[in-house]
DNA sequence: TTATTTATTTTGAATGAGTCAAGATATGCT
DNA sequence: AGCATATCTTGACTCATTCAAAATAAATAA
């Protein structure tokens, strides 16, 4: 799904060109799941030391908007990436480190995607962010 | 609870001042709800020109943290405050247009707070933010 | 393979929500 | 009323992200 064949299938059935920074940088986020932009852009730059910052955040909102990213981003925290896409995963936030897990989902396949009253909105996502304390820092707080 | 004696004993028992800013912001919050900083500075000043800036965005954060507000920012929008405090509720946020509305808890009172593997943490709350379009996006869209 | 078209990228400046810090002010206590 | 200091005002600053114009390179056709 996110080999080098698979990028550039659903990219040109997008019409989009299959470039350089765009393969390199969905290749950094598979490789370092939950990075945040300037993780990305440096791990980018290790194989292709030329491609700017900004043709890293474009190639990170295209491919986040073509489904092959989920983007990330809790409260008070800027915006990381990761390549699991599409198993309705959700994350865990630390309120003291701001380290980030996956957590599957608790209940079934698509737990709380049924909201009681929609108000009219029609839903396709629920999004769930798990907040509380990483292992790390329960010790460190208890100690 | 949002009442003017409950914000004074709120603050009290967390060894607080009752000031002008703090009481005229948690009042904004619950005249406007979900309101982003800027509209609430703007409600403030209505009553109290005076109030600065930092002002307003130190008793969000303090108010937020003694539980009386409750802070909303979904990805690629600012902050959004709102004073329904407690009853574990979520959010619908269209996906055209921002606009936010509540959605009580899908499944009983605390759904998907026991997430299958917490790889440690120890999770003290589960935000769920649903996306999709609003009625008002809806019908713009297919039309 | 080379020329052509134009989507992408590079570069560098700009934006803006939110934060920091120092001095002024006002709250709560005696 | 007066004191001690928490809080506010003011104004500069941060930094993730976006904007814009010129340069480059991917895809198509000759």
């Amino acid at each position: 799904m996110t080999t080098s064949e698979g990028i550039e299938k659903v990219l040109r059935d997008a019409s989009m060109r299959v470039t350089r920074p765009r393969v390199a940088v969905l290749a950094a986020v598979t490789a370092h799941p939950h990075a945040d932009t300037e993780t990305i852009i440096e791990a980018v730059r290790q194989e292709h030391p030329t491609v700017s910052h900004q043709a890293v955040y474009d190639s990170l909102k295209l491919l986040t908007s073509l489904g092959l990213l989920r983007q990330i981003q809790p409260h008070g925290h800027i915006a990381r990436y990761e390549a699991r896409v599409g198993d309705n995963h959700h994350h865990v936030v630390c309120r003291s480190c701001g380290s980030l897990a996956d957590v599957d989902c608790a209940v079934g396949a698509a737990p709380c995607l049924h909201a009681s009253d929609h108000h009219g909105f029609t839903i396709d996502e629920a999004e769930v962010i798990y907040w509380g304390l990483c292992p790390n820092c329960q010790s460190t707080k208890t100690a």
